[in-house]
DNA sequence: GTCTATAACGAGATAGAC
DNA sequence: GTCTATCTCGTTATAGAC
């Protein structure tokens, strides 16, 4: 089979991406600019504007990459058939290892951006959540039904806190600079969140 | 005694605070310019200069007000002399209180903005999340010492649980607009924390 | 597909009159 | 304390050569 790419080597357009993604999840969608981009991958922003016809279109197409790659997470997760804790575990997961990389979770941060966001991107915004809050109420109620998770409340109202939680410890263990402040949140969520038990580091998913 | 001022005689400075202030929480530091503000004020960017040197005074001044903001609800809290479950249902009422003004929480949204700050407001920053938690670590000790909560982990585990869950409620909350959103999850939220039981609305804190 | 050049605008900031 | 005027720089974006 074809080897797949180095990261290098990868076309420009997906540069741009990579590039743009890691500085919005650092500085937020109007903390960077075309310019940050440009210098970092040693081109000028005019062959930026060939690529991604401006600002608003580069962040449509970060949203919807990032969601992808989340959703794809997610299907391998599914895949893996582990009961519904372990699938929590694997999911808590995904969110601590974008914050090994010092990022704020792509959406998270666009979440507090949201008010200056153009209209597409809002939308994808709240897709994200939704998308992702959707599954997890699948695992939640899964787990409820066949007793391996003991839920409080509702399933969706399980997912919501565990979204909301997992976003609000990544925002506050980035100032800090400790992950072992978002270890601990997590793992504490897990437990009130039907008694799921955390489980360890996983390769290296995505970004 | 006398009469409390309107907001709207109050002197520039802190009519200037207010209009910023806003404007972070809707939009995030990177987010508002002078521009915006003498615009909602109807002077001029160069008096805006006179009362704060800079964008980094400026947003400086505004953690340290809204510090002192909290501080103060906080001490309210203490003065009332109520059981600490009581005390962290009216700790939710804050946020609570901030997002029916369509707002994120101040410091939620530095937070996000950490990276692209001037290296006082992140100190600034960092202090208001220790602050918090110092105070809440308290009452979850002090509730746990009286049996009117029932800790899983430390105390300081359970206030970090808080404030994460808060924050990262009132992220989500936002894009959504859906202000029982975050209701669902603070209810939540201080139920898994020690079955502290939510209370009613209060008369008008704070911004 | 990438470049140079430049337009058009907004941001943060300052000088100095009133 | 607020204004006008101005400066400098950064940002987004476009035209057109290579």
């Amino acid at each position: 089979m074809a080897r797949r790419r180095d990261r290098d080597d990868a076309d420009t357009a997906t540069r741009i991406l990579d590039s743009a993604e890691r500085l919005v999840q650092h500085r937020g969608f109007n903390g960077f600019s075309y310019a940050d981009v440009a210098a970092e991958l040693g081109i000028t922003k005019a062959s930026l504007h060939y690529h991604f016809a401006g600002k608003a279109e580069l962040g449509q197409a970060l949203v919807d990459r990032y969601a992808a790659r989340f959703a794809a997470a997610l299907e391998a997760i599914d895949a893996d058939d582990g009961n519904p804790p372990a699938k929590l575990a694997a999911y808590a997961r995904i969110y601590a290892d974008v914050l090994r990389t010092k990022r704020m979770c792509l959406c998270g941060m666009l979440a507090a951006d949201y008010d200056t966001l153009p209209r597409p991107m809002r939308d994808a915004v709240v897709r994200f959540f939704d998308d992702n809050e959707t599954w997890l109420t699948g695992v939640f109620a899964q787990g409820d039904a066949e007793g391996s998770l003991h839920l409080d409340g509702s399933a969706s109202g399980a997912a919501q806190a565990l979204v909301g939680g997992l976003e609000g410890a990544m925002l506050i263990a980035r100032p800090y600079d400790e992950p072992a402040r978002f270890e601990a949140a997590a793992s504490r969520l897990l437990a009130s969140l039907g008694g799921a038990v955390p489980s360890q580091r996983a390769p290296a998913p995505s970004s």
